[in-house]
DNA sequence: CGGTTGCTTGATTCGCGTCAAATGCGGTGG
DNA sequence: CCACCGCATTTGACGCGAATCAAGCAACCG
């Protein structure tokens, strides 16, 4: 079902109606495969639709002119990639897969009518901005204040939450189909540095990253480091 | 006019007619004065109302362990601080006066039969909460990626623009009371490498920063420098 | 199998942090 | 109006964490 993990995201936070449920299959136009590294969109478009992930990995960056680019956001099956498409018109950085992904189009004529129609819905997918939000204030604080080490940690321990919530990862660890040089884009580290950094989180005896497969070994411990508190993550269950 | 610099602000990007003017209005339910290093809100509470700042400098942010904070995100007049609150009914950060500030209180309640009934006025909100995550974003291409130096002139043409929006900056310059250890906890730098920074611009001669006073002496190499590109600012006029 | 891409490690450099002290400045109270 | 206090700013000396440069290795893929 292309909805799944959306609804399960959201079914976390609140309570999703089968009324609700229907009119988001129904702002579904097209659903199709997309390969690794491709572009969804890029800098200045007015795309006419926005995308909601089905499966696979898609980040959204920016490029600066020394060649380095600064991943802003990754995101993962259930996640709308460019929901604020439809409410800035452009977009302001450059969105691409990662891996093979699913993508699900939604033509914002029809997130248009669930403003109109639906209140509710309109919150959710209004939470959904907010959700975003706080992920990427959360990768602000790791980019200005903590080190390369906490840095490292914290965002596996981000992934290892955002993944559970769909079935994709478990205490112990869990898939990531990302290599090094792109976690390190994230973070704001080089990939040398991520490797150094990497093997101490190894040496320690926390966590081990090899062939996009994470294992954590001391959760807790983990979570200590990176001072990781799910709060911003906003899992509570609310009427919205 | 309390309501003024938020809708400067947002008929710099669509219509904003008069009954919405006059809902945005009855709105508000209390307009309040507040010192300086007066926290708004603290992480974890779950407020029952939202703050519009009518004037003055608020921030939000997020402490560290090591008594480091990280500011991510500055507010001007006509900023709504924390609407994302409405949304997420807690929140994962704190948000503090960095000025005297006036404020108005917007309960949620008003908030909700907005949501109910006035789809574009609240496509508007919505808007105003993908732009912060816009800036926001940004934010994070400075952090993980600028040097201290186009760091530090980013902001600053950051706030110029935002600022002038609402008739508080020229090209020359403007008024910004806030301190060195402020700002550098905005962009990742101690207070102290922020000053040397400062020096290097002014000896440059493309700005100068004294007591809460912007001078800039060459605004286009300023942005230049900071590869400050005002598309994330979304100034096009269209209807949402 | 050879080519390509990602991972790993070492040597070195450098940007920014840390620590410390001096200077400047606005506010307060006598 | 002046003396003093506390905080912000400025500067210097020094150290460290992460970047840079470079080379070798492992894994995958046609």
């Amino acid at each position: 079902m292309p909805l799944d993990n959306l609804l399960m995201k959201l079914r976390v936070r609140d309570e999703v109606s089968l009324a609700e449920e229907g009119a988001l299959r129904d702002a579904i136009s097209q659903v199709r495969d997309c390969p690794a590294d491709r572009h969804l969109l890029r800098e200045g478009q007015e795309p006419g639709a926005s995308t909601l992930l089905l499966d696979g990995l898609v980040c959204r960056y920016r490029d600066l002119r020394n060649a380095e680019r600064q991943i802003t956001a990754l995101h993962i099956s259930g996640d709308f990639v460019d929901l604020h498409s439809f409410s800035l018109k452009s977009v302001d950085h450059n969105i691409m897969t990662l891996t093979p992904c699913r993508v699900a189009t939604v033509p914002h004529a029809r997130l248009l009518e669930i403003t109109e129609t639906r209140p509710h819905l309109t919150r959710l997918l209004w939470f959904l901005t907010n959700l975003d939000a706080a992920i990427q204030r959360e990768w602000e604080v790791s980019l200005g204040r903590r080190s390369a080490l906490a840095r490292t940690a914290h965002i596996f321990c981000e992934l290892r939450v955002r993944l559970s919530l769909i079935g994709q990862a478990a205490e112990t660890g869990y898939k990531l189909k990302l290599t090094q040089i792109e976690i390190s884009e994230c973070i704001g580290l080089t990939a040398v540095h991520l490797n150094r950094t990497l093997r101490e989180l190894r040496e320690r005896g926390l966590m081990e990253f090899r062939r996009g497969e994470v294992t954590i070994m001391d959760l807790p411990a983990l979570e200590e480091l990176a001072e990781f508190r799910p709060a911003y993550l906003h899992l509570e269950h609310r009427p919205h």
